[in-house]
DNA sequence: AGTTTCTACAACCATTTGGTTGTACGTTAC
DNA sequence: GTAACGTACAACCAAATGGTTGTAGAAACT
């Protein structure tokens, strides 16, 4: 099945743009693992509630991260889903660089003949 | 073969920061495909040279990348193997997600029992 | 030699980012 | 009901980002 991914560009700023804090991606590391509150994820990091409520909060704004209200408690889970699709953005690149690769190959087979 | 990666936070956090921009990840598309000078680059995008020299720095911080001189020029050539670096980190993640899956699995099995 | 082209780099500016503290509000526990 | 907990959100601040213009040097063209 091939995922759907019609991201904008602005949408794919947002994904990368998330991933470009090693805080952020620990974050996206324990909750892919188990969901966590803020709390308990704000008691992990040396560093205040509020900055690690606005981590979590980019995180959502770039679909890595759902947050699901359970009580008074806000449990964040990390988003496979917008993994996937960043791989799938890497691949692009990858495709390109085989491409040429291929290019190079045709080349040089005509050269040959 | 499997690249030992081994990269820094601080190596990560510059490698999805400069794929953050889409000028930049228009510039490692073009780079990949045929090797260009930072004129003709410029000469692409709706803003100034420095800019787009900006740009490019970023991305040869971040090893996405490289600069050979060739006269008065300086070709950027994209790097191939910083993106399948970057690959391997979202793969990381991938793998972490499917461990998971792989627990859950594990604890059903066992409540079968 | 003189001019043009390509690049490097500094200085500057507005906006964003990543952090802080403080206040307010809903939920749980006693 | 009151206290404690978890969260939201605003205001503030320093530093980084993404852009600009301007100046200067190296290489190439005539």
């Amino acid at each position: 099945m091939v995922v759907e991914t019609e991201l904008t560009d602005d949408e794919v700023d947002r994904i990368f743009r998330a991933l470009a804090d090693s805080t952020r991606r620990d974050i996206v590391r324990r909750t892919l693992t188990a969901e966590s509150s803020v709390s308990e994820l704000a008691a992990a990091y040396d560093m205040s509630f509020a900055a690690v409520q606005k981590h979590v909060a980019v995180l959502e704004g770039a679909g890595l991260v759902t947050k699901h209200p359970h009580g008074r408690e806000r449990m964040v889970r990390g988003n496979p889903e917008a993994i996937t699709r960043a791989q799938a953005l890497l691949d692009a690149y990858e495709q390109i660089w085989r491409a040429r690769i291929g290019r190079l190959d045709a080349l040089l087979a005509e050269t040959e003949e």
